[in-house]
Formats: C-alpha cells, sequence, structure tokens
DNA sequence: CGCTTGACACCGT
DNA sequence: AACGGTGCCAAGC
C-alpha cells in the first residue's frame, strides 16, 4: 500500500456534495506529506473513481486543478453538488468540509 | 544515492 | 488583504 494508494482511497470515500483539503487527508494518513498527496491526486489513475475535484486547498480555494487548465465543466459540476465557488474560493467550504 | 519538482501550508512583509 | 519566500514530503530522473 503506497503512499499515493491511500490518498486516493481516502479521496474516494469523500461523500457528493463535501470536500476535503490536502492537509486533512495528508493527516488522516498520519503524515505531513499534504503536498505529495496533490502530487498523487495529479497522477490519479482511477480518474473517475477518484473525486479530486472534491479535495481543495486549505483555504478553500481550488490550487491548480483549474488552474492548469480552464476546465470550467468540473468547477460547474462541483456547483451542481451543492458547492458553490467564487472564482478559485469555494464559498462556504467550511460548511461542505468532510473531516472523514 | 542525491537533486529537482509540485494539484500545499505557513509566516513575514 | 494580497503577495512572496520558505519548509514540508513523496516521486521521478
Amino acid at each position: 500500500m503506497n503512499f499515493s494508494n491511500k490518498v486516493w482511497q481516502l479521496t474516494q470515500k469523500i461523500p457528493k456534495g463535501k470536500i476535503t483539503t490536502y492537509n486533512i487527508v495528508a493527516k488522516k494518513l498520519n503524515s505531513k506529506a499534504y503536498r505529495a498527496v496533490g502530487q498523487a491526486l495529479k497522477k490519479n489513475p482511477n480518474a473517475p473513481e477518484v473525486p479530486c475535484h472534491r479535495v481543495v486547498a486549505s483555504d478553500g480555494s481550488i490550487y491548480g486543478y483549474k488552474g492548469i487548465k480552464n476546465n470550467k465543466e468540473k468547477i460547474n459540476l462541483l456547483k451542481k453538488e451543492g458547492i458553490k465557488i467564487k472564482g478559485k474560493k469555494i464559498i462556504n467550504f467550511k460548511e461542505h468540509l468532510y473531516k472523514f
């Protein structure tokens, strides 16, 4: 079981309409490798199974996801799940926050 | 085996 | 409040 593998497993656990942060995921893995979490998610071999769009930065902003590409469709999908996004930041992201 | 990179977080300015 | 610099950890080369 690699670090990345755990990350994906946890990410899969995120229910629809909920989100979490890299920091939290790393802590759940008993580690401070929140950056490595991002690395794992970007690899994401299980694209459909792992909702990486539900993992955001600690301040509730989309770090890199939309930044890499102008993929508004994914952001729109998040909105459809009940998450409101203003620019790169999630509105009331703490309320949707899933702490495992 | 060691240096560089990156979807972050934290602190100072 | 916004921006920039620094530290962190795992993976890749």
